[in-house]
DNA sequence: CGAAAGCAAGAGCACTGCTCTCGTTCTTGG
DNA sequence: CCAAGAACGAGAGCAGTGCTCTTGCTTTCG
C-alpha cells in the first residue's frame, strides 16, 4: 500500500503537508482560535476554496493538527522512556514527565489544542484515540516493568473503584495490579494538571520555581503508583 | 458608594446583567468559541452596536464571565469548607474537592473558560487574580487549621524549591511550613488536572468509575499535603 | 432651561467559513 | 491512443462575525 501512483497523488501529499505546516505555524503564533483557513491559503498563494479539496472543513484541519500533536508528544514520551531504560523506574517516570513538560513548554498552543478545552463542538473522532493514548501507555509500561521486582504498598481501593480498576487492568494494563492501575490513571491526569496550570497561567504570581516544583511533584507521583526511589531494577 | 442615582444608572445595571445572563446562557449551550455578540444582542432585542456601550469588546464580556465563574467556583469551595468545619481536615479537603468537581460537571463550559486553554491573546487582567485564588485559599486554610495539631512527615524539598516555598508561605500561606506549601500548590494543580481530564474527554473509553477515582485521588492528595485520615482536628 | 452626557439604531468595513460554478489538467479504461 | 471522467484551482457569492462611526433621541445636572 501507499505506493505513489503519479504526479497528482504526489502533489496532493505535498500540498496537504504544506497546508498542515502553514496551519501549524499560524497555530504556534496566534493560537487555535485565530487560525484562519483563508490566511493559510493566502500564505500558500492559493485561493481559499482550493483548500477544501484537501480538508473538508476547518475542524478537519484542526483534527489533523490534533492527531499530529498527540503523536509528537507521544513520541517525545517514548523516546524519554527508551533513553532511560537502564535507570530505576522512578527515575524513568520523572524523565518521561519532564520530557512531556518540556515539549509542552516548547509548543504551548499545540499543547492547548490537545489538553486544553476542546475547541469545536468537541467531537472526539476515533482516529485521535490511538495517538492520544501513547503517553499513557508509556507510563503504564514503566510501572509494568517495575511491578514484578517491587512489592508495593498502595492504598486499598474503594469497592466501586476496585471493579473498574480491574477492568482497566484487563483492558490496557495487563499484569498491573488494580491498585496500581487506579493510582496510575490518577497520576496521569495529575501530571497534566501540573503542566496545564503552569502553561495556562494559573501559576502566575504564585509559583516561581516551576521546574523544581514539577520534578518534586512528579517524583511523588511516581511514589504514588508504587515506584520506589531506590527501586531495584 | 454604589448608591443608585437615577433611572439611567439603574437601567444600566439591569441591562449589563441581562447581557451577562444571555451570554452565560449561550456559553453554556455552545461554548466560548461560539459566543457571538450579535447573537446576544439579537436575543435581547437590541442592535449589536448598542452592546458596546456596556462592554468595550467581546473579550471584555468574556473577561466578565471569567470573573463570575471564578467567583462561583470559589463560593462553592468556601461553602463546602464552612459546611464541614467540624470534620477532620482530610475530610474537609475531600469535601471541597468534590464540591469543586461537581460545580465543574454542572457548568462544563464555564469551567473550560477558566481552567481550559486561555481563549484570546490570553491576557490575564488584574481583576481576575483575586477571584481566581479563592479555591486555593480555601485549601490553604484547611491545611493551616490542621498544621498545628498534626506533626506531618512530608518529603524534604530540593534546594531550588525550598527558597520559593518559603517565599510562597510568607506571601499567602503564613504559618504553613514550606514542605506543606510546596505540596499544597502541586496538589491544587493536580486536583484540577483530575477534573479537566474527566471534563475534557481524556477519560473517555478509559475510566468509567470517575467519581470513586476522584475521591480516592483527592484523599491521597490530602495525605500528600500532610492531612491524616484519622486526623484529630 | 439649556448644555452635556448617555443611549439605541443603522450603515458600513474588513474579515471569516463555506458553497457553487466554470474552465483546465491529469488519470485511466476501452 | 484517446476520449470519458475525475481531480483541481480560481472566482464569485452568501451568511455570519467583531467593531466603528454617524445620527438622532433621552436623561441628567449645572
Amino acid at each position: 500500500m501507499s505506493t505513489i501512483r503519479g504526479a497528482r497523488e504526489r502533489a496532493r501529499i505535498e500540498v496537504t503537508a504544506a497546508i498542515k505546516d502553514e496551519a501549524r505555524k499560524q497555530l504556534a503564533e496566534e493560537g487555535a482560535a485565530k487560525l484562519s483557513l483563508r490566511a493559510v491559503a493566502r500564505e500558500l498563494g492559493m485561493v481559499s476554496s482550493a483548500l477544501y479539496r484537501y480538508f473538508p472543513s476547518r475542524d478537519d484541519l484542526l483534527t489533523a493538527l490534533i492527531v499530529d500533536a498527540f503523536d509528537a508528544i507521544g513520541a517525545v514520551a517514548e523516546q524519554a522512556a527508551e533513553r532511560t531504560e537502564a535507570l530505576p523506574p522512578a527515575g524513568r517516570w520523572v524523565a518521561v514527565a519532564c520530557a512531556v513538560r518540556e515539549w509542552a513548554l516548547a509548543h504551548p498552543h499545540e499543547y492547548a489544542l490537545i489538553y486544553g478545552s476542546p475547541v469545536p463542538g468537541y467531537i472526539a473522532p476515533t482516529d485521535t484515540v490511538g495517538p492520544a493514548s501513547r503517553v499513557g501507555l508509556v507510563l503504564i509500561d514503566i510501572v509494568r516493568s517495575a511491578v514484578l521486582a517491587d512489592d508495593l504498598a498502595l492504598p486499598p481501593l474503594a469497592d466501586e473503584l476496585r471493579a473498574d480498576a480491574e477492568r482497566m487492568a484487563a483492558d490496557f494494563a495487563e499484569g498491573v495490579p488494580p491498585e496500581a492501575v487506579a493510582a496510575l490513571v490518577a497520576a496521569w491526569a495529575q501530571l497534566f494538571g501540573l503542566i496545564s496550570f503552569e502553561l495556562f497561567g494559573q501559576f502566575n504570581r504564585v509559583v516561581e520555581a516551576r521546574e523544581p516544583l514539577f520534578r518534586q511533584a512528579a517524583g511523588e507521583l511516581a511514589r504514588s503508583v508504587g515506584l520506589r526511589d531506590s527501586g531495584t531494577a
